[in-house]
This record gives C-alpha cells, sequence and structure tokens, in this order.
DNA sequence: GCCGTTTTCGGCCCGACTGTTTTCAGTCG
C-alpha cells in the first residue's frame, strides 16, 4: 500500500469521527498522522521490511496508529474506518466539503431533514428548509447552494507561478496605497509551495479601513467573500480566492508569521511559547497581558529559543528540531546558479534558434548551458537522428568560436524506450558532453515495469541526469507509478544526476523526493527545460523547489563553476 | 490519539468573521 492511501484513509477516518462529535484532539491526531505519513521519503512498507517499531518515532504517531498502519498494510482494510462507514451515511461526508458546512451542520441537516445526497441537500436547500433549521439563517442557505454548485475548479489548487501571475496587480494596486506600511503575500505562496489554494495577503498600517475598502473594490473581484475591519476575503475572476489581514506595525513581524504557516508549523512553535509561558498570536508576543515582542519574525522564533527559519521549511518536517540543534540548512538560491542544462531549440520542439537561445542565456550571465534537444522517439517534439545532432555539433563549435562565454554543452534529452534503453546508439551518445535522459510515452506501465525501465536506463554509463523523473503535470498528469526509493539508489549507485525541473507546471521532482534524493546523497540539478528564451527565467521555480526539499548549493550541480561541473559530468 | 526540561494524566494554538443571537456557536485559516 502507498503512503498516500495510508494517509487518506487516515484523513476519511479523521472526517467520520469529526461527524460523530468525537474529541478534536482525537481527530487532529489522524490527520497529524496522515500528513507525517503523506509527506515521508521512504514508503512504510519499506520501514515495516525492516523494523516496524520505527513507525512509533515518527512524529505525531504512537503505539495505537502504528498498529492501525501495520494492520492497513498487512490486510489493505482498517476495521475502525469499516465501522465508522456503516454507521455514516455518506452524503455527511460529501456535506463537510462545502464551505460553510462543518461537522455540526451537516450532522444537524441530516438529523432533522434526512437529507442522504448532495441532489436532496440541494432541494431542500431551494425549498427554504435549511434556512428554517437553528443555527441558520438564509444567507447560510444560499452559502451552501452556491457550494454545491460551485465547479470543482474553482477549490482546486493553482501553480504557484499562475497564482502570482493573477495577483500581481492586485499586490501592485495595493502597494501603492499611502496607507500602506508593509505589505507581504505570505501563505503558501511566501513558502513557496508548488501549487497555491488561495492567497494571503498581509498588510501593515494604522489604517485599515482604507485598505479594506481598496481590496474589496477592485476590478477583478467576482464576489467578496467576507468583510471585516482587519480581515477580508474576495473570489477573483481567476476563481483565485485572496485573503487580507491588516494590522498595526508592532504586529507586523507576529502576523507574518502566523498568515505565513503552515498551520503545523505554527502550532507547533506556539506550543513551544506555551512551554515557556508566552501567548503568541498574530499580534504578537504575550507574557500575561503585556506585548513582549512581535515586530519583526526573528523575535518570534527568538521567544521560543530558535533562529529565524526560512519559509520554505515551516512544515514541521523538523526545521524546529533543526533550528534549536544550530542545523538550519544554509538554503540554495538563485545567484548560486551558474548554468542551465536542459534547453530546446527550433531543431526540435524549441521556438528560439540555437544562437538566440545561446545569446539569452550569456545575458543571464551564465557560465556555462547544454543544449538538450529531443531524440527521434519524440515525434510530436519533432526530435532529431543522429544526423541532426552532428549538424548541430557543428553549428555550436561555429558559434563558440565567435563567442566563447557562456561555454555550451553539447547534449540530448534523449528518450528512454520501453524496455529502458536509450533513443541513439553508443557512439552517439558517447560524442555528447552531458545526456539527459527522459519519459515521454508507455505512462501506463505498471509501478514495477516502470521502475525497471528507468533504473535500466540509469544503468547506462553515458547517462549524466534523469530529467522529470515522475512525468507529473501539476493539474494535468499524475504522475507516472515509480517506486522513488529504487530510483533514489540507482542514482546514487551509478553517479546520475536527479533533475528538478522548473517548469512552473512540473516542478518534478516534488520537494519530498528531493530531500530524500539528497539524504541518499545524490546530486540534484535544476534545469528551465526552456523551449523559448522567456521560460530560461523559470529557474527560479525550481530553485524555490530545491530550497522546500532542503537543498544547499552543495546539492546542486549547477552551482559549481564551470571547471568542477565538467569534472562531474566526467566521472 | 499523542506526548512529556511542568506532567504517564491532562493538557493539546489562537483569533476573526458571520449569522443569528440576546451572549455565542460554527466555521475557517
Amino acid at each position: 500500500m502507498e503512503n498516500i492511501q495510508i494517509a487518506r484513509t487516515f484523513e476519511e477516518v479523521a472526517d467520520l469521527l469529526e461527524i460523530q462529535g468525537a474529541n478534536p484532539f482525537r481527530v487532529r491526531a489522524y490527520r497529524n498522522a496522515a500528513r507525517t505519513i503523506a509527506t515521508l521519503g521512504t514508503p512504510v512498507e519499506t520501514i515495516l521490511k525492516k523494523n516496524g517499531h520505527v513507525l512509533e518515532e515518527l512524529p505525531g504517531i504512537g503505539a495505537d496508529l502504528a498498529g492501525k498502519v501495520t494492520k492497513l498494510c498487512r490486510t489493505g482494510q482498517l476495521p475502525l474506518l469499516a465501522q465508522l462507514t456503516r454507521k455514516t451515511p455518506e452524503s455527511l461526508v460529501a456535506m463537510l466539503r462545502i464551505p460553510g458546512v462543518g461537522p455540526k451542520r451537516a450532522k444537524l441537516i441530516y438529523r432533522k431533514l434526512h437529507v442522504k445526497t448532495l441532489g436532496e441537500l440541494e432541494q431542500a436547500a431551494r425549498a427554504g428548509r435549511l434556512a428554517e433549521l437553528r443555527g441558520m439563517g438564509k444567507t447560510v442557505e444560499q452559502m451552501i447552494l452556491r457550494g454545491i454548485g460551485q465547479d470543482k475548479a474553482h477549490v482546486a489548487r493553482v501553480p504557484l507561478a499562475e497564482a502570482e501571475a493573477y495577483v500581481r496587480p492586485l499586490v501592485e494596486r495595493l502597494r501603492a496605497l499611502p496607507e500602506v506600511e508593509e505589505l507581504d503575500v505570505a501563505g503558501s505562496f511566501r513558502r513557496r509551495r508548488e501549487t497555491v489554494g488561495d492567497v494571503d495577503i498581509l498588510v501593515a498600517s494604522g489604517r485599515a479601513a482604507a485598505i479594506a475598502a481598496s481590496f474589496v473594490s477592485y476590478s477583478d473581484v467576482q464576489e467578496v467573500l467576507a468583510r471585516g475591519e482587519t480581515k477580508c476575503s474576495i473570489r477573483l475572476r481567476s476563481g483565485l480566492q485572496a485573503d487580507l489581514r491588516i494590522v498595526p506595525r508592532e504586529s507586523y513581524g507576529a502576523a507574518l508569521h502566523y498568515f505565513t504557516g503552515s498551520k503545523p508549523h505554527n502550532i507547533a512553535v506556539r506550543l513551544l511559547g506555551v512551554k515557556r509561558r508566552l501567548k503568541i498570536n498574530e499580534y504578537g508576543i504575550f507574557r500575561g497581558n503585556r506585548q513582549i515582542g512581535g515586530r519583526t519574525e526573528e523575535e518570534v522564533f527568538k521567544a521560543v529559543g530558535l533562529p529565524w527559519i526560512p519559509p520554505e521549511l515551516r512544515e514541521n518536517r523538523g526545521e524546529i528540531e533543526a533550528a534549536r540543534e544550530g542545523r538550519l540548512p544554509a538554503l540554495v538560491e538563485v545567484a548560486d546558479i551558474r548554468g542551465d542544462l536542459q534547453m530546446h531549440t527550433d531543431a526540435t520542439d524549441g521556438t528560439h534558434t540555437l544562437a538566440e537561445m545561446v545569446e539569452a542565456c550569456r545575458k543571464r550571465g551564465y557560465e556555462y548551458i547544454a543544449i538538450t534537444d529531443h531524440t527521434k522517439a519524440v515525434r510530436v517534439a519533432g526530435g532529431m537522428t543522429k544526423a541532426g545532432f552532428h549538424k548541430q555539433a557543428r553549428a555550436i563549435d561555429a558559434l563558440q568560436k565567435r563567442a566563447a562565454k557562456p561555454v555550451v554543452f553539447k547534449g540530448a534529452e534523449v528518450d528512454i524506450l520501453d524496455d529502458g534503453s536509450l533513443d541513439l546508439d553508443d557512439e552517439t551518445l558517447a560524442a555528447f558532453d552531458i545526456v539527459v535522459a527522459s519519459i515521454h510515452s508507455r505512462f501506463n506501465m505498471t509501478k514495477l515495469e516502470m521502475t525497471r525501465r528507468i533504473v535500466r536506463a540509469l544503468q547506462h554509463p553515458r547517462v549524466h541526469v534523469l530529467a522529470h523523473p515522475t512525468g507529473r503535470l501539476l493539474g494535468k498528469r499524475e504522475p507516472y507509478p515509480v517506486d522513488m526509493s529504487e530510483i533514489v539508489k540507482a542514482a546514487r549507485d551509478h553517479g546520475v544526476m536527479l533533475e528538478i525541473n522548473a517548469q512552473p507546471d512540473r516542478l518534478d521532482l516534488n520537494d519530498v523526493y528531493i530531500q530524500m534524493a539528497r539524504e541518499a546523497g545524490v546530486t540534484l540539478i535544476i534545469n528551465s527545460d526552456a523551449h523559448r528564451t522567456q521560460e530560461l527565467g523559470c529557474m527560479r521555480y525550481g530553485v524555490d523547489q530545491a530550497r522546500r526539499g532542503w537543498c544547499e548549493a552543495k546539492d546542486v550541480a549547477n552551482t559549481r563553476r564551470q571547471a568542477a561541473f565538467e569534472k562531474l559530468l566526467k566521472k
């Protein structure tokens, strides 16, 4: 059983327990465990094979949940879930997903109106029967009706780059207001998660009203979801929700910390505060009623005995322990990147010519780059045969005679065929400076077949890099099934680099796999995979992703100087 | 259900907004 399946099972249990009115802390225990397992690098199955007791050492997993995980893996069943499912109609779980409906209302609606499906819920709402229930009224009824009708796309998370594009004009508008003293986009946006559910904008100001007014009257607003004195929510036409929070300047650091999250990180930090008899909230750090800090984020961390922790690490995945022990990583930065080792030209499916791509890279200040066009098996991309690569090699030589910088490595993105062999003969492969291998077809293999296919490609002595290792496209295509711990092991054994593909809809590897690869001693490489000069700039999203995977510059191959990088290729 | 430099029992982050209330419950983040 996959970790994600175990996590989903626990989430389901948590939902059902919540509806049953179980102890909220018990519900949270299941959610915490689900999270721990979902973000675990190693498959639980592997842990169980080695030593099942290690499970209990994971945060939030005690004797009971370790037992349930084991049982779930062994039998594929969880008696508690079966029992809860029998007692709870499915419609109640569906109702929980509707904004404005929590466990209490779901249960109330079910008890009083005997609503069994979402369809019946809609009928009841249209007939005005929801509004008659205690504690509910016309407004809640309307909210529920809208919630039922709402397309799932509305609540889907959007890639970070897309969210950035939607929110930039709004942020510019707010920054221009004279009342705004400071402004940050916080939340998962600031933590640089690969996707963003909503955008959290934080403002420091002594005059909240003017800012709130400007916010809700923004021309791109489709709907005002909430409007208070210091807190407003809107839905933009793009479907993206934006929340605004306004705090006084002396609270800004505490608010920035609180609003950046993640929630589990905040809970952990506040708990540290409680132990020191401090109360930490978005207004500051308090001892009794006296505010003793909160103007900066550093003060919040300092109050609980920690150094400042970069937002990308704030997921309560060990960053607090690392901070306490003085072993926070010095995260890789965009400025550390000296080269870009996967890009395409108009010889295959790129837009710009070789000369244009090289010139754009020179302007970015890169020391070295690689041109890596597709091979013939990737027909849709106009992949080249060896003759095409020979011709391109001569063109690169000619170009380098005119301008020596950046150094242009001759490369290819070689297709990994069904059986794990490569789409060019060994002699041609041997002539490249760098070979990037990747999968573009037959995504529907079993996990075992796909893992064998990739491992075989990694065993090829001419392969330097495995590109976009899981093939996923955010929101469009699931990753193909693959045993990443096997891939990481093979990459380590054969000295192959694993790529962090910086395309905003790939960001492949994800943060958890990056951390797993890094801990195994595998060298990572961040490539733009640009198909036009403009796309070279997406490198920064790859760097964000690397930072979320705790990467320092030394973990990333293309932060090295040219000579060191070439040595790595030769090795 | 987890967890312990307060504890093996009794805690568990903290506050804003909304609607429907006559002081608060529910939901959300």
